[in-house]
DNA sequence: TCTGGGGTCCTAGGACCC
DNA sequence: TCTGGGGTCCTAGGACCC
């Protein structure tokens, strides 16, 4: 950016962009309440509704159940990430006709760095329009747009006027405009946060904002009271800083019925170890760090980690760490979920070569085999151990 | 009617070393 | 005698977000 020229940042969100995509592609839902998520009658919550499911008072993360009780009537669909995925990427590729500075920061936001483009583009909010126009006309989805000096003001800006909302908050204003929001507006400060802040009598900007940053530190430790004195001025906390490489890959699922039979779980275990190897090649990178994590019957949650001198060197010390982990921590209560996880990717480690190659040993070389013919479509091999087989219980 | 799955970052305590 | 202080690694849990 070149001295003296205004920053300028874009914060987009598809709106309700699962329920959309579902209208998109059948639009007989339009208008209807749509519910993306888990099928009624099964454990899970709503992803995505459409905005006519948020009438009935639907929103993302409630039971399903809970959902399906507000309205019978509404449709439920299950959710198709590959194809939001397909669509995600067209819409970001629009994004990028506008600025080389593109954060994609999930499937349905990114953050755009627009400073310098007004002899392009025109003002900020002639480009923000012109996007927003375009996302609609060339892919059919409908999506808000805030528009600030720093990344975090446009971010928030971008939710108060959805859906297909366009807010500029012009610079200098930044501190004027988060005083005006409510607590609940503040991003990074959750249910916890909140109702912390209100047994201290905190239960508003006005009162928030009255506080030194020393006294904000003495109550949420230094980092999170600096985030929260930022924030609440329109002063970037850093929300996008680091990079986006992933330090973390995980796999989790919740069982239909609570399970108590071991082997089972070990045999779901092993499926996980196969499937985050095969997305660690994907990535070219390594971990030597397995955490498991279980929750019960009670919803009591944790975890449990393996961290070991050396990265990784195929499936099956990933599973042997899970199961070590699993006899290590499980004391064999009804299980509701298993997961594992592979943490530190990268760290002190020279990635692929170090996970496969360098190792030499027979079963690596077997594994990368399977995994390159099932990226191939070929089919993957499966243990016998995988093949589907009830729960004992 | 309960409460998904995929991530990120921070904290706090213990071990161990200099 | 009465116990420094910093640094790193590891672990478990928690808060938050989409």
């Amino acid at each position: 950016m070149a001295a003296g020229t205004r920053s300028v940042f874009f914060h987009i969100d598809l709106d309700a962009f699962f329920a959309s995509a579902e209208e998109l592609d059948d639009p007989s839902l339009a208008g209807k309440p749509v519910v993306v998520g888990a099928a009624p009658g099964h454990r899970g919550v709503v992803s995505t509704c459409s905005y006519a499911a948020r009438r009935y008072g639907i929103h993302s993360a409630m039971p399903i159940s809970e959902a399906y009780r507000l309205c019978p009537e509404a449709v439920f669909l299950p959710v198709r990430m590959a194809r939001y995925a397909e669509l995600s990427s067209r819409v970001m590729a629009v994004f990028q006709d506008y600025t080389p500075d593109v954060v994609r920061v999930s499937i349905d936001e990114a953050s755009m760095d627009m400073s310098g483009t007004e002899r392009l583009w025109g003002s900020p909010s002639a480009a923000a329009a012109s996007i927003r126009d375009r996302v609609q006309d060339e892919i059919g989805l409908s999506i808000s747009i805030g528009v600030a000096a720093n990344r975090y003001v446009a971010k928030v800006a971008s939710g108060t006027m959805k859906p297909a909302g366009l807010v500029v908050v012009p610079e200098g204003e930044e501190a004027a405009f988060m005083a005006a929001l409510r607590l609940k507006d503040l991003w990074g400060v959750g249910a916890k946060t909140r109702a912390r802040l209100t047994e201290l009598g905190i239960d508003s900007m006005e009162r928030l904002l009255a506080l030194s940053p020393e006294c904000v530190s003495s109550i949420f430790g230094n980092a999170g009271g600096d985030f929260i004195y930022r924030a609440a001025r329109g002063i970037d906390p850093g929300i996008y800083g680091g990079e986006s490489k992933s330090r973390s890959i995980s796999s989790e699922t919740t069982f239909e019925t609570d399970v108590v039979d071991r082997e089972y779980v070990e045999g779901v275990l092993l499926g996980m170890a196969e499937e985050l190897v095969s997305r660690l090649y994907a990535e070219g990178a390594c971990s030597r760090c397995a955490v498991l994590k279980l929750r019960y019957d009670d919803f009591e949650t944790l975890s449990a980690r393996e961290t070991r001198p050396a990265p990784f060197a195929g499936s099956s010390g990933v599973y042997e760490a899970a199961r070590g982990l699993l006899e290590r921590k499980w004391n064999g209560r009804p299980l509701r979920l298993v997961g594992l996880g592979l943490a530190g990717l990268d760290e002190g480690g020279s990635g692929q070569a170090e996970l496969f190659e360098e190792r030499g040993d027979r079963e690596a070389r077997v594994e990368r085999a399977g995994i390159a013919a099932a990226r191939k479509g070929l089919g993957k091999l499966t243990r016998a151990r995988l093949v589907p087989r009830p729960p004992s219980d």
